[in-house]
DNA sequence: CCGAATCCGCAGTGATACTG
DNA sequence: CAGTATCACTGCGGATTCGG
């Protein structure tokens, strides 16, 4: 296990030996939402060789910044999972997600959006300020995308799948409108979404999921 | 100038796409201590190929990330420094730096510091809250290495180079000890610098530059 | 089905030489 | 000083195959 290095003793330079190489940041970004096995990654990551992902979890595995789990009972098989020192690596996605952000007009053609995505940049954009004291739950919805939001006493929980208690908004998207947390937060604004529950939590969502805006 | 993508409508990846290849952010960093011309950039970042250099540049240029600039009258010159986008990326290079630096136990064989490294390694680590209403000011002299860091009403300007006024405190190293932020530290936390003026503010240097603790 | 290993063609990288 | 040119090499993308 050789790595390339840069033949500098600075921080960045060992994060950028360690994570800078191609697919291995997005592998950690949806290890953030949740453990997954080989195969959801492959499907998270539409495009990823085969070998490649297997190198990267070897590379990351070695590195302390994910580890193998054996999956418990009823599913059985293998989990990937951050360890602690790779939770650390949070802040940096979701600065590097912000600034990427910045770069986010149009989609571009064939590109698609994962809930695993959508997840992060969320977190990445939470104004926890904004959100000092709140509570709500909000639940999104788009065709093969369902993911939850809850606010409690203004901590962030973000994660795939229908909200753990009834939401007081469910915000539904039409099979044409990309709900990337961009195009969300535009189709929102332009009432191009279906809303069911307390429709002032629009305007609370707006602001507590504050877009970067682009130069 | 056609990059590969990560057929992706997420911010991480967008960002990776545009400063995640090999050198990019290495480059970034540098720059974001002072403008560099062509030959600083290849000095400071030893090992790096001239004609990745210059696809890196031609690519950050294009995503407005850097711009070329023409130096003024003394020197003249190609000068390459950061846009307002560009500096945008400090907060993620910040977060990747104290990352990488829960990772940095020993210096390995043959590597280096540089100017730049230790100072955006600095900057990255200072604590504001920690310097509040403080106003100091240090010099870090080493082989081939000067810097100066001013705090003023608890801001930090991080600079190459001496002090712009009188330092009151100048941390002189010895040939054999690294000037990395970490090794500065333990050097200094077990005596082994020189020390020329307010001695107590070793102290404070300690706990405004705290050091991230590896796992 | 899950979790990979293997093979191949090609693009990105590294090292050096060379040039306006 | 500020790059370009060349060439060997390695990592990546894409596909197929394989073992549990």
């Amino acid at each position: 296990m050789k790595r390339r290095d840069y033949g500098q003793y600075c921080g960045l330079a060992r994060a950028l030996e360690l994570i800078g190489e191609r697919w291995a940041l997005l592998i950690v970004r949806n290890l953030a939402v949740r453990p997954h096995r080989y195969t959801d990654l492959l499907d998270g990551l539409p495009g990823i060789p085969t070998n490649v992902l297997s190198t990267r979890l070897k590379e990351l595995e070695h590195s302390g910044t994910i580890e193998r789990r054996i999956a418990p009972a009823p599913q059985r098989g293998v989990l990937y999972a951050l360890t602690p020192l790779g939770h650390e690596l949070e802040p940096a996605i979701f600065a590097l997600g912000r600034w990427g952000a910045l770069h986010m007009d149009e989609p571009r053609p064939g590109e698609i959006v994962t809930s695993e995505s959508v997840i992060m940049n969320l977190r990445g954009v939470f104004d926890a300020e904004a959100a000092a004291a709140l509570s709500a739950c909000w639940e999104i919805r788009a065709p093969d995308l369902v993911l939850h939001l809850v606010v409690t006493d203004g901590k962030l929980e973000a994660g795939v799948g229908p909200a753990p208690a009834e939401p007081d908004l469910v915000i539904t998207f039409q099979p044409d409108e990309l709900p990337s947390y961009r195009e969300l937060m535009q189709a929102a604004k332009c009432g191009l979404v279906e809303l069911s529950g307390r429709r002032e939590l629009l305007d609370t969502f707006l602001r507590v999921f504050a877009i970067p805006q682009p130069v």
